[in-house]
RNA sequence: GGUCUCGUGGCCGAGUGGCUAGGCAGCGGUCUGCAAAACCGCCUACAGCGGUUCGAUUCCGCUCGAGACCUCCA
């Protein structure tokens, strides 16, 4: 198996992918709060994650894939005074909050299909997973790094910190923390504003609600990942990810409560995928550049000036590496456009070729070049550059300017499909087109190149004019007239 | 205010102590009845100021600027 170096935010440095049992690997990613419409903020952890999944599997590993749907309890800011954000959204809609998580969930898994994002091997719900969040926090009580105050419990993060060092993977210390941190609901009951809610007791118009030995409440928001990852990839295991605005608190607190329960750590490789920014801003609701997938597919808002393919978006997030921030703009998503159909007009390209002579180029060298580039932390931006440079070669082949022969075809043709499709879930949409289709546009096209041999460039331009207005664009080259649908 | 990340050519984005990705746009050419596509060539940048070095865009310091987290958020 190939070495694969993965950048460990624990460590803050690439590091030899060393699985506790190969070939198995567990690997947790944070998944979507279901209380609205799936955003472009969403679409960059799925799709960096499928990328790792898709990569790993690749490389022969078996992964158990582990992507919750957060449908329960998390606390609102200030204005909400600690409200549930499903509850509230469901009071303002009339409907039940299971309703609300379902809707929002069949959303999100729409829009996953559309970026044709992997589905993971498992999906669980916070919601269906109380008992055993209950468990998870009666083990931390049990251990005594937690205690109940009318019937929430907190998490002690100074008791815990003088056993264990809390902060290792965001950096922080506890003291630096403790003068930074400002007034939130329920804080008067924490015996520090550093401690944070394991079990909180619902407030009587609080309508999402489960039975627990300390109250009727909800589980804090932490709780969830430890309690399901746990139960799904055992006490210790290989991958977490997420967005790095997920590394602190919330990543903290999940290894606090991770050690606290089993002494373990629990994550060898913790993996944070960077933010998004459109025009370069952070995108927000409060600052009303917060675009949905499906506007984005659609087209409709105010600051997108056409729709975007959803494999556009994907290629886009793809030609950046996934620690680096990226930025949304019109220019950027057309230029990324245009670059993805000549990637995939290249593919086609290469279907249709014969073999020709010598080859003047290495595949073995550009797989080479790609898997040095996936191995590197994953950088799919670089294995891209490697692919367009090998389009150019098979456009020369195409050109008559370069020979190739069986071996190299055959090999590029697997290299490909293996990078593009397999690993980088790039697919165009080349319906089979049906027999008949084929039929009509072969008589078109031996109609027009009749026309073209006798001069009569008034018809030949007709044909094509007016398919061109019918979506469909006619090619000429040495080898004959090829078609295809144009957007 | 604290912790951290970053600042690359018209735009997006890799990467490196000397050999300086890739995409898009632009310009010139080849091909073509024309067009499109493709191919060839050109445009060769690393915020600013110091320092280390034979040599720095890459290492160090400072300045300026942007962003993330600390507080719901991917």
């Amino acid at each position: 198996m190939r070495s694969l170096y993965v950048y460990n935010t624990l460590s803050r440095d690439r590091e030899l992918f060393e699985p506790e049992t190969p070939p198995f690997v567990g690997m947790y990613v944070c998944g979507p709060t279901v209380y609205g419409e799936g955003h472009l903020g969403h679409a960059r952890p799925a799709v960096t994650f499928d990328l790792i999944y898709r990569y790993l599997l690749h490389l022969g590993y078996r992964v158990r894939y582990v992507r919750n749907i957060t449908d329960v309890g998390h606390l609102e800011n200030d204005a909400d005074e600690g409200e549930d954000k499903i509850a509230k959204k469901a009071r303002l809609e009339q409907v039940e909050p299971m309703e609300v998580a379902q809707r929002y969930t069949n959303s999100y898994r729409e829009n996953m299909r559309a970026l044709n994002v992997l589905s993971p091997g498992i999906e669980p719900l916070a919601s269906g997973h109380i008992p055993e969040q209950i468990a998870y926090v009666e083990r931390i009580l049990e251990a005594g790094y937690a205690y109940v105050v009318d019937g929430s419990v907190y998490f002690d993060v100074e008791k815990y910190n003088a056993d264990h060092p809390y902060g290792i993977l965001s950096g922080r210390r506890i003291d630096e923390l403790q003068t930074s941190t400002r007034q939130l609901d329920g804080q008067d009951e924490k015996r520090s504003s550093l401690d944070f809610a394991l079990w909180k007791k619902a407030s009587p118009e609080h309508i999402m609600r489960w039975k627990s030995p300390w109250s009727d409440g909800f589980p804090g928001w932490h709780m969830e990942c430890t309690a399901m990852g746990t139960k799904y990839l055992g006490e210790t295991f290989d991958i977490h990810g997420g967005g790095m605005d997920l590394l602190f608190p919330h990543h903290e607190a999940e290894i606090a409560q991770a050690v606290a329960a089993t002494g373990k750590k629990p994550v060898k490789y913790w993996l944070h995928n960077n933010m998004i920014t459109i025009n370069g801003q952070k995108m927000g609701k409060s600052l009303g550049n917060f675009i949905t997938l499906n506007e984005f597919f659609s087209g409709e808002h105010k600051s997108l000036t056409q729709a975007y393919d959803p494999m556009v978006i994907r290629f886009f997030i793809l030609q950046a590496h996934y620690r680096s921030t990226l930025d949304f703009t019109n220019e950027a998503l057309q230029a990324a456009g245009k670059g993805l159909k000549r990637l995939f007009e290249g593919v086609n390209t290469l279907k249709n070729l014969s073999h020709t002579g010598k080859a003047s180029f290495d595949a073995a060298q550009l797989e080479a070049q790609c898997h040095q580039a996936m191995c590197d932390d994953f950088n799919s931006p670089v294995a891209l550059a490697h692919l367009f440079d090998g389009l150019r070669y098979i456009n020369q082949v195409k050109d008559g300017k370069a020979t190739i022969d069986q071996h190299t075809l055959d090999h590029l043709r697997t290299i490909y499909n293996t990078f593009l499709h397999e690993i980088f879930g790039l697919t165009s949409e080349e319906s089979g087109n049906p027999d008949v289709l084929n039929r009509v546009m072969e008589t078109l096209i031996n109609l027009r190149n009749d026309a073209r041999k006798n001069k009569d460039f008034a018809t030949s331009d007709k044909i094509r004019d007016e398919l061109a207005a019918a979506g469909i664009v006619m090619k000429d080259s040495k080898e004959g007239t090829t078609w295809q649908f144009e957007g």
